[in-house]
RNA sequence: GCCCCGAUAGCUCAGGCGGAUAGAGCGACUGCCUCCUAAGCAGUAGGCCGCAGGUUCGAGUCCUGCUCGGGGCGCCA
């Protein structure tokens, strides 16, 4: 055990079963980092009236039970009944120590491993992914990273958009300018130019757009031909997806997508299932259920539409049919839908449409983690028709950019000097979404988002490569570093102390699903580490100072590291 | 009309299951490169935590009402 907040949970818990009885020994010791101390507990004053004593004399009594444990150099009561708690300098570098040795640097497996779908990124076919998509999908993607660290098994899901209403259009449209014109635009990327024609075209012509129903009820029909340019535009985005993947450093793949068109074989069952269960009923000649606790207008119950008077399939059917796949078919036991927060009733009513259909029971749970919604300079909506949308490529583009005129003159080999601004860039751009809760709206400000000093990416690259800096200059590995780590001054101490919490910020990001935990973590490392850089030379100190200072530095390198590949987010050798 | 989310420093945001003096970054201002990378460090200024009640020993945090903003509400996804 490395964590300190564990550790002096279970002493104070110790304590209140000497003191005042086994059933207080669950009691929680309330623990919490403090400006007074190391840390604190409030936990005489929550168990004072059951206790039926004045919270001062319970705090006496807790602090004396803490009084010669190894951990604790001081424990004083102060105010209405804090208990000030200062840690043992030798205790908290023997933990450093033991971190050291460590492989995973105190950061344990899951007692249970879980079966989990993360759904995540959203992207469609035919659409270049967008500055909205920035979010959903490096959120999305760092979550998967840190259940699998904790050994969880993942199951990456990307909800791709092929078969909807549109499809129909995008075929007829690729009908139109030929299947060799349709290739060697979608090739080169222009989704946007292709998509908004065949929009423009959609809305202007009627009798485009009637072309474009019936091709639609061909399409799902499995007719040859619409199949064939269905396969077409669905290639050329994967191609396209696979590419800006893998310079976003997302961990999906072409395996992991898990498109609507997987869903439509499902769908008639996934019906006859819910009438068999006497859930759904016709209203207004569509077949829809109607979970509890959902009215709309008039106060009128909300259905998901499970069937259209058309007769078609609508995405209520195909969620319905994913949520169902995933618990049924793929063993989950706990379902994330990395989503924006306009679709938050949409999916509470799948969820709950779930629970009554008996597909979604005790063992296994289902969160939306909502994303906020990105909005225009004004804080107005962006819309996609109106092409006011940032293309992720372009945010791509313009993070690298400026990342590399900030090294414009500092190397002199341009390859070295375009793959730090790569990773700069890049990892300005991925930690400036992560590091917000990922719920909050938030309007697109380039300035914001791609800063390049402060709480920003870069600030924690620098920190690793300030590291790896020392250690080229000392000619060591900082892997084959073994200490001991002792602890002098307070900044070395502050930084053991910042290290220890790595297991904690882990596991507290993968409970909640909320990446920027683990973002405010690493700030904070980087941040002690650099007080700990100006005030404590490492190569000029000597004997066991410098064993030790090595040792910190290795340990600090191997958390930054970790925990920023935990975030996606890379780590230039150099800057 | 109903439901969901939000309102914290000039700006962008953190604030655990209710705990002491509400924290960062940006921007502003003052200093710091003879010294392991100044994408950095040290410091100063800047707050009616939207408003009004309530619960509590204690409320930015929980409850109620209100104001303002955003989102959702049957055949689009």
């Amino acid at each position: 055990m490395t964590d300190p907040e564990a550790a002096l949970g279970l002493l104070v818990q110790h304590a209140l079963a000497e003191e005042f009885g086994g059933e207080f020994a669950a009691a929680d010791p309330l623990i919490r980092p403090s400006g007074f101390a190391d840390y604190q507990s409030n936990v005489a004053m929550s168990l004072a009236r059951r206790l039926g004593r004045p919270p001062r004399e319970v705090a006496d009594l807790i602090a004396k039970g803490l009084d010669g444990a190894s951990a604790v150099q001081t424990a004083e009561v102060s105010g209405p009944g804090f208990i000030n708690i200062t840690l043992r300098d030798s205790w908290l570098a023997e933990q450093a120590n033991g971190q050291l040795a460590d492989s995973r640097m105190g950061v344990a497996t899951a007692g249970q491993r879980q079966r989990v779908v993360v759904d995540y990124s959203g992207p469609n076919v035919a659409k270049e992914l967008h500055a909205g998509h920035l979010r959903p999908t490096v959120v999305g993607d760092a979550i998967v990273r840190v259940l699998e660290y904790l050994g969880h098994d993942v199951t990456r899901a990307a909800h791709l958009g092929d078969w909807g209403t549109p499809f129909g259009m995008l075929i007829e449209h690729a009908r139109d300018v030929g299947e060799q014109a349709t290739y060697d635009q979608l090739a080169a990327g222009d989704f946007t130019a292709f998509y908004q024609a065949a929009r423009a075209k959609f809305e202007t012509d009627p009798a485009f757009a009637d072309r474009s129903r019936r091709r639609l009820v061909e399409l799902q029909a499995g007719e040859p031909q619409s199949m064939q340019l269905w396969r077409l535009l669905v290639d050329d985005s994967m191609a396209y997806l696979r590419t800006l993947y893998a310079r976003l450093g997302i961990t999906l793949t072409d395996a992991d997508m898990a498109p609507e068109s997987f869903y439509h074989p499902m769908l008639a069952d996934v019906n006859a299932e819910l009438e068999e269960r006497g859930l759904a009923v016709i209203s207004d000649g569509a077949l829809c259920t109607f979970p509890p606790g959902f009215t709309g207008r008039d106060g009128r119950p909300l259905p998901l539409m499970l069937r259209k008077s058309d007769g078609g399939y609508g995405y209520d059917t195909t969620d319905l049919a994913a949520i169902r796949y995933r618990l049924r078919d793929l063993g989950a036991t706990r379902l994330i839908y990395v989503v924006g927060s306009e679709q938050h009733q949409h999916l509470e009513m799948v969820f709950e449409t779930a629970r009554q259909a008996g597909w979604l029971t005790g063992g296994a749970s289902a969160e939306h983690a909502v994303i906020g919604l990105m909005t225009g300079p004004g804080g107005q909506r962006l819309k996609t028709r109106s092409g006011e949308q940032v293309k992720l490529a372009d945010l791509i583009d313009e993070a690298v950019e400026r990342a590399g005129k900030v090294i414009a003159d500092r190397y002199d080999d341009p390859q070295q000097r375009s793959q730090i601004a790569e990773a700069v860039g890049i990892g300005a751009l991925k930690y400036g979404d992560l590091s917000v809760a990922r719920a909050s709206s938030y309007v697109l400000d380039f300035n914001q988002l791609l800063g390049l000093t402060g709480n920003t990416g870069p600030y924690l690259q620098y920190a690793a490569a300030r590291i790896r800096s020392i250690f080229q200059r000392a000619d060591l590995d900082p892997a084959r570093v073994t200490g001991p780590i002792q602890l002098g001054t307070p900044a070395e101490r502050a930084l053991a102390l910042q290290l220890l919490g790595f297991g904690r910020a882990v596991s507290d990001t993968a409970a909640t699903a909320e990446p920027h935990k683990l973002a405010g973590y690493l700030f904070d490392v980087a941040s002690a580490f650099t007080t700990f850089y100006e005030q404590c030379p490492v190569l000029t100190a000597e004997g066991e100072t410098r064993v030790s200072r090595l040792a910190l530095c290795a340990l600090t390198l191997r958390v930054l590291t970790t925990g920023l590949s935990l975030l996606g987010i890379p780590v230039p050798d150099r800057m």
